[in-house]
DNA sequence: GTTCAGCTGGGCAATCTGCCCAGTAGAGGT
DNA sequence: ACCTCTACTGGGCAGATTGCCCAGCTGAAC
């Protein structure tokens, strides 16, 4: 079910030179190319690799400002706001989580001053009792899968 | 600076179908290939787009728990947290915050019960003072930038 | 009126893709 | 020990795509 060491290679593989193409992976992995594309076929409809999307960065895009909103909802009130919240693009993401608040969003704005604009829109809606935002300075890590799947390979080389 | 009308397409349209090449993305778009090409190597020299890296799932790779820690630093201890932080495969992205904690970073885990491995893991360093761990239950909207590409692409059609 | 960047439409050789095949090696079942 | 099945190899083929080049056109800026 899980990865195993040459499907972890080829990961590293594409997430490093995402371009190159199954021939030319066949030759940096060493194997023929029709294990690659099996592999590669295999990995997408197990869901593994989901796609190969651009990776768009937001900042280039005009927003620079990244932000993290620990929403607090009214009981019942869920499926409306995240109808809302869907509506919003400048909302990137939305999980409902446990914990102190119901959901934590990932906004992006403009500036400091467009993100009061981007908080308004997000909390001025019936359902949302409380917000509470902490904007990103720094990202030291940027969302990275890499090491992962190098562990998810290894725990299944023992196999 | 910002993205035209025919880059939020080709961005769009390259979200949808990650694998078509530039001779059919040119023909999608009712434009010459030149055209096609000139404008993705702009944006990626740009930096709108970084990449076309695999977009892995942690769920399908065995780590189908996610959860949010919200992280306090000992004074001065920034750096060194950073570096320990960095070298934790679970932990997919780190960010330094304005707000209550000091940092946030996303976890991934095998199950709850391996989560708080993750978590002695995470906390389990020097300059950490407290962490609290929201996990995720729903992923209501899962990381998407289109709607944003859409927008940004509006506001700059205007011009 | 001139200049220039961006787009078009086309051509070229080299490469890659999708698809096929037969043969081999290893794992698992009997 | 034997059989079967899956995965991998190594190869071939036609057709499509890529990277690269060019000349001509158009609209905007100077």
């Amino acid at each position: 079910m899980a990865i195993d060491h040459l499907d972890g290679r080829l990961i590293v593989l594409l997430a490093r030179e995402p371009r190159i193409g199954v021939l030319e992976a066949s030759r940096r992995l060493g194997v023929a190319r029709g294990t690659v594309q099996a592999r590669m076929d295999r990995l997408q409809s197990q869901g593994v690799i989901r796609g190969f999307g651009p990776d768009v960065d937001p900042a280039a895009l005009g927003y620079p400002v990244t932000a993290f909103a620990t929403l607090e909802i009214k009981q019942g009130q869920g499926a409306d706001v995240r109808a809302h919240l869907a509506t919003v693009p400048e909302v990137l993401e939305l999980h409902t989580t446990t914990g102190h608040g119901d959901m934590l969003c990932r906004l992006v704005a403009r500036s400091n001053a467009d993100l009061q604009r981007v908080i308004d829109r997000v909390v001025g809606f019936e359902g949302i009792v409380r917000a509470s935002t902490a904007i990103v300075m720094e990202n030291p890590v940027p969302l990275r899968i890499i090491p992962l799947v190098e562990q998810a390979a290894e725990d299944s080389r023992d196999s």
